[in-house]
DNA sequence: GCTGTTTATATCGTTCACGATGCAAAAATG
DNA sequence: CATTTTTGCATCGTGAACGATATAAACAGC
């Protein structure tokens, strides 16, 4: 019966969501200096890549559903990096919006994924084979994305 | 100045993020029978593992600090999955104990782990590919571990 | 043994994450 | 064009995470 899969230290998923923990942790020396957390960070990504979108987009780049977005947004609004603008087109559409100080933040922000690579992977030499599990990655989120919905 | 690095694509961390969040959500169809949560699995698995442990020796297994420990053993508590006595050598710490209930699901959860694997990684020839990742997520753990100490 | 420090736990406040539900606008259907 | 369905967003409640702070017990140094 007992194979030892019901073993902590045989869980693929405890390292994932361990990592995931710790590395937002990682973040906080370069985010607590621009006043965000690291979800408001990958908000600001997706608006710098591109401003003015609705809320939903934003949400499905992130796989995030509104029932999180929502406060998030707001709690942005709040701290001046967004605004949320009715749509004109379709009028039930929040359209996010970068204002002047959240624009400002991308210069901040430059360093940021340099910085982490350097805090967390010591060793140059490593980095190849890390970035080895981008495609894996890839390939388990879109099989839980699947499973999920 | 902007070498892309800002981008949401070229992010691991979003990767990780997503990945573990997504995780948690597919254990919902089996953990949600049980009557648990995937923070509240784990710690079981801690217990299956070892009955009788105080909370400081479970949380640095799950990476976890007290004021996470708390509020999720009180829960457990609360569902009668777990008893908190006072350490009688060190009247400062809280024994975890397993319930007759909680004991009684280590049966139920035999299969969850071959069930994910089963649901997550369709092909079984990629397993390996997979498998690859574990001393990599684990040296990015103690990586991560020491950043935030 | 007394005092300063560390350790084990708890509490509080804030932010996420998400299931469930509600509502109005848009789109699809007959 | 009227009705049904879908979509976009919001709200509520619950359960994490976690920084900050508190408290009492254990421990260490003198």
């Amino acid at each position: 019966m007992d194979n030892g899969q019901l073993k902590l230290e045989n869980q693929f998923c405890f390292r994932l969501y361990s990592a995931a923990r710790l590395m937002m942790g990682a973040y906080h020396p370069y985010l607590d200096p621009l006043g965000i957390t690291y979800p408001q960070y990958l908000v600001l990504l997706v608006l710098w890549e591109q401003d003015k979108q609705p809320v939903c987009d934003i949400g499905k780049r992130l796989m995030l559903d509104t029932n999180t977005m929502t406060p998030l947004l707001q709690r942005m609004e709040k701290a001046g990096l967004i605004t949320r603008t009715r749509g004109k087109k379709d009028t039930r559409q929040r359209i996010v919006s970068l204002t002047k100080q959240g624009r400002a933040l991308y210069e901040q922000a430059q360093h940021i994924p340099e910085n982490m690579r350097k805090a967390v992977m010591i060793p140059e030499s490593k980095m190849e084979e890390f970035l080895q599990m981008i495609p894996l990655l890839d390939q388990l989120i879109e099989a839980l994305k699947k499973l999920n919905s």
